[in-house]
DNA sequence: ATTCCCATGTAAGCTGTTACATGATTCA
DNA sequence: TGAATCATGTAACAGCTTACATGGGAAT
């Protein structure tokens, strides 16, 4: 259950609506945690229901402000000393088992291929940072554990980047020495 | 729809029994993409409906063994090169967006935490990765594809086990400069 | 005999996606 | 007035987990 958790952890910063969360879910969180805005919608019934959030205001369009309440607080804040949840579902890593049944030239384009996607997420995370910390968004508490996430980004996408390259130098070696 | 393409993966190395596929996600697969039995059988009943594998025999206690067809090779073979799915979905990371909800000396204690899961793990694949090569495994296609897999683990987790140490670095800073 | 592992499956429920639907407001 | 954006929601489906259920075979 961590989109109530991611929810909760965006309306502690300052309250939104089930909009402004669905944008900031896809723009920020998304990376980590993906979120539609279906899904969205209705958890954010269920908390209100559960009376870990609760309206603020109502405004055009049915528009609804929601607010963290003091349980809602309390159940992001005792999540966050809970052991997380380690589960890692990362596709191009499964792919990666069977590598083997590609000929050489195969995996040499695929390997290519993701590297350049590394290295773009990379950069992006890093240029992204590096304009956080000008524009001084990393002196508030929230930009600046915003600017340890996009560490995280950086540091992971660095290490599949490098990791891409090896296979694609691997695939070369048996290119060339196989025929 | 990874499961039903690591299921014909897993067959392209050799035939096998859902039994069989699911001991061998638990342990090899379940690291990049969990699969637990029901999910498993059902879909390899899927598969099998839709002529991507077959049953080669049928043993003791209602063993089935599978092989693939070789129709579900091609579908393994344009699965591996069509464009991977990159979502990744990590609560670890999300949670980290969080972080500012949490006193100095609470962060310490969670990153202090998390760089000893990361580094447990980076030494667990580092050492099976040894293993395999000293007892010649990486001499096969399919052992070499491990060892790629393995490669990338090891990568991704010392690139988290360093991001957590910097974090908890971060957090000793606040705390002694805090008071 | 009993316990453990092998081996398969069903059923219920939760999580997440895609498609559909509606209507208000803003801007060109 | 037409298009884009704001804003919320429902419905159907797909993917995945947990709990339940069954029975054969091997070992002590």
């Amino acid at each position: 259950m961590s989109l109530r958790h991611g929810l909760l952890g965006l309306l502690a910063e300052a309250p939104a609506s089930g909009y402004d969360l669905a944008k900031r879910f896809e723009e920020l969180l998304g990376a980590v945690w993906p979120a539609r805005h279906p899904q969205i919608y209705g958890e954010l019934a269920r908390l209100r229901d559960e009376g870990l959030i609760e309206i603020e205001s109502e405004g055009a369009r049915a528009r609804k402000v929601y607010r963290l309440t003091s349980e809602g607080e309390g159940e992001l804040h005792r999540w966050l000393l809970s052991e997380p949840d380690h589960t890692l579902r990362y596709e191009p890593l499964l792919r990666s088992f069977f590598f083997w049944t590609l000929t050489p030239a195969e995996l040499l384009d695929v390997a290519v291929a993701e590297a350049a996607h590394y290295r773009t997420l990379r950069d992006t995370y890093a240029q992204i940072a590096q304009a956080k910390e000008a524009s001084g968004h990393t002196q508030t508490p929230s930009g600046r554990s915003v600017r340890t996430t996009l560490e995280a980004g950086v540091r992971l996408y660095d290490a599949l980047a490098e990791w891409a390259e090896w296979v694609s130098e691997q695939a070369r070696k048996d290119q060339s020495g196989s025929s």
